[in-house]
DNA sequence: TCTGTTGGCCAACGACTGTTGACATCAGAG
DNA sequence: CTCTGATGTCAACAGTCGTTGGCCAACAGA
């Protein structure tokens, strides 16, 4: 599929230095074959960024745990399945490409705030959704992207341990 | 100078955006210039990385004012001088580039790491350094990188006042 | 005056990129 | 059978890139 081969390279090397070549020759096709199924690289790119954060209902989650649980959450995501990281794909692209920044913050509106806002209520939430975000990104970035030693050593339920008092210090403040 | 524009080039695209001929361009040159003096594009890359945070004697912070005094910190030195912003070229390049994110581990090693064992003590120092890194980057990644809406409103003081307690917290766990 | 060094421009190279269009193959519909 | 439309191959285009090397001017020291 050529999809899964794109998002692969995507998520790996970032959008510019991906070429349509590559992802071709991945997915065992000619890169021509490419271009008649999705147009040109920036469309190709647009249709790897599909990204579902498949967030739970976070109303239903009692008040003490929402910290544990989204930390929970997002360490299983992106630990999960590497051929649908369609996450990472974003995150890595967003930071050198407008396009992927355009949709870092779509997915933020869409899905993240709403999410908070039914467990917090809108005012709470708009004052700690960017804190929030911040701190699950932070994770993303030094785990992931930069594999900074003192984060990867890290258990998912050392990470859980530590960033859970953290989250429920922004949340109350 | 060569260096100052090719520092503002990685910072505002990254490593493998920025051309030589651009660097050269913005510092009124020929391109073999720049070839002349620093060898190759990876060469004056490692150059634009040179990175000083800069980080007070944290041991000399009381400890209770240790989270306030690294937010406003960084916040600080994230939104000063933007001629002088190494520390965005090598957050921004060392997402989809190896070199830069070795540098990156290098700064935390060498910067981060020690000021804190200055504060904490070793012990616990190595225990919170990931994390804390985590939320500071994080902070900058959303807010300078991604430019989160929800994070760019924010003020400084803001900005200190919410990440301070998550910072405390995970410092006291 | 000759000579070496320094700083500079210019044109070109080879490699790689996204993209295009011409051509082949082949299954199914008429 | 022919026609059609999808599926795929191949070669090439035009542009950009990092990089090289040759040439020129200024100038300092011998």
């Amino acid at each position: 599929m050529i999809l899964r081969a794109a998002r692969e390279r995507f998520a790996a090397q970032g959008y510019e230095r991906t070429t349509i070549r590559a992802v071709a020759a991945d997915a065992e096709i000619d890169p021509s074959m490419v271009m008649r199924y999705f147009g040109n690289k920036e469309q190709l790119f647009g249709a790897a960024l599909a990204v579902d954060l498949r967030l739970p209902d976070l109303g239903a989650v009692p008040a003490g745990e929402l910290p544990a649980v989204l930390v929970r959450h997002f360490v299983e995501r992106w630990e999960g399945d590497p051929a649908d990281d369609a996450l990472l794909v974003l995150l890595r692209s967003a930071v050198t490409n407008e396009q992927a920044a355009d949709r870092m913050r779509e997915v933020f509106a869409a899905q993240v705030a709403p999410a908070l806002a039914a467990a917090l209520g809108p005012q709470r939430a708009a004052r700690a959704a960017g804190l929030v975000s911040t701190q699950l990104l932070g994770l993303a970035l030094s785990r992931y992207l930069l594999r900074l030693p003192a984060v990867t050593a890290l258990s998912p339920d050392d990470l859980v341990a530590g960033l859970a008092p953290a989250l429920a210090a922004t949340l109350a403040g």
